[in-house]
DNA sequence: TAAATGTTGTGAGGTAGATCACATCAATGG
DNA sequence: CCATTGATGTGATCTACCTCACAACATTTA
C-alpha cells in the first residue's frame, strides 16, 4: 500500500527510506467503500486525498441541482476540493466513491509542514500542480474549441479504462453534454 | 518598476532589500509595442511575463483557423504557455500584447534555480500556480454549467476594467462564444 | 486626409445538442 | 429471488447559439 505512494512520489524526487517513513507520517490511510463521500460541499475539506484502489469524482451542483463532474480520480490520482483545500474555506465540491477506495489522506497544515522540512516534497507538489494547471488549460480548450463529438473521442483516447469503470451517464457529465447526445454516438 | 514586481511578490512573503535585488537578478526587463508577439506557436517559451505596464493575451487557434482566448493579462498579471514553459516544449500558444507592454519575464532555468536559491520564492511560485488551478477550475465549471449570458455578467464583475479595455469580439472569444451572441446582449 | 482596417450592431436562417418521454435490460439489496 | 434502482438506447421536439451577410462608425496608417 504503502509503496505505491512511494512509487508516485520517486517518479518525481528520489527518497531514501528514513525520507520516505518521515513522509508517510505525514499522511493518514483510510478506507471509503463505495457510494460514500469524501468531500461535502458546506463542510470543510482539509485533506488532500491520493487513491492507492479504487475510483472516486468530484463534483458540482449547480442552482437547477444539475451536476457536473469536475474530476475522476483512480489508482495514482490525487483528489481534493482545491479551493476548499487550500483556502480554508467550506468546499464547494462534493467528492465521493464510484468503487471501494483505499487511499491516502494529508491535511494541508501537514503538508505545508512537510514540505518546509523536505524541499523536496515542496518540489514534488509543486510539479503536480503545475501537471494540473495544464491538464486544465488543455480542458478549456477542448470546452471551447471542440464538439461534443471529438470531446468523447479525445476522453476515450486518454482515459480508456475510465471508459470501461465509469457509467457513461457520469462521463457524458465530465464532458458537459447530456446523456442522450453521448449515447447516441457510442457508435464511434 | 522593479517595485510592482516587488510589490506582487511581497503580497505572499517578505524579502529583504538584498533579497529582492538578488530575486532581480533573475529577471530581465523587457518592452513590447502593440500588437507584437511575446510567444509564438511553434517556437520554444521558456519564459514567464510578469505584466508591469500594459495589456496582453494568450491564444490558441484550432485546426479550422479559429482562436480562443485562454486569458489575458494586464498590470500585476503573469502570463505563459504553461506546458512549453514548463516541459520545455514548442509552444501551441500565441501570446501577443493588446496594448504598448512593459514587462519581466523569467526564464524556466532561472525559475528553477532561484526557487532551490531561495525557498521563499519556491512558497511565492506555489500559491500562484494553485491560485491558477483554483481559477480554471472555476472557468470549467462556468463553462459547463452556465449559458453565455450569464457568464457575460460573471466577466463583467470579475473584471471590469477589461470590458473598458479589450474590444468585445475578444471578450466573446475568452468566454467561447460568438461576437455576435454577445454583441446581442450586451444590453445587459 | 483619404484609404484601409478594426469595432459593433442587427437581421435571417441553420444546427448541435438539450430536454422530455419511454422502453429495455442489468445490477443490487432487503 | 423478487423488487427497486441504475444504465443505456432511441424517438420527437425545442432552443440557445452559430454562421453568414451587411451596414455604420471609429481608428489607424500611409
Amino acid at each position: 500500500m504503502e509503496e505505491v505512494l512511494r512509487r508516485q512520489i520517486e517518479k518525481i524526487v528520489t527518497l531514501t527510506d528514513e525520507e520516505f517513513r518521515f513522509v508517510l507520517t505525514h499522511f493518514t490511510a483510510r478506507t471509503v467503500k463505495k457510494h460514500q463521500y469524501v468531500v461535502q460541499a458546506g463542510d470543510p475539506a482539509p485533506n488532500d486525498h491520493f487513491v492507492v484502489k479504487g475510483l472516486l469524482k468530484s463534483f458540482y451542483t449547480d442552482d437547477l441541482g444539475k451536476t457536473h463532474i469536475l474530476q475522476f480520480a483512480m489508482e495514482d490520482w490525487w483528489i481534493s476540493d482545491p479551493q476548499a483545500y487550500h483556502n480554508k474555506v467550506n468546499a464547494t465540491l462534493h467528492i465521493d466513491c464510484l468503487e471501494d477506495t483505499q487511499l491516502f489522506f494529508i491535511s494541508i497544515d501537514n503538508r505545508e509542514k512537510l514540505c518546509v522540512e523536505l524541499q523536496k516534497m515542496e518540489y514534488f507538489f509543486m510539479k503536480k500542480t503545475t501537471a494540473g494547471y495544464i491538464a486544465l488549460q488543455r480542458r478549456i480548450l477542448s470546452l471551447m474549441s471542440q464538439k461534443a463529438e471529438e470531446r468523447f473521442n479525445q476522453f476515450i483516447q486518454l482515459y480508456p479504462t475510465l471508459l470501461q469503470r465509469v457509467p457513461k451517464a457520469l462521463i457524458a457529465s465530465y464532458l458537459g453534454i447530456s446523456r442522450e447526445t453521448l449515447s447516441r454516438m457510442s457508435a464511434h
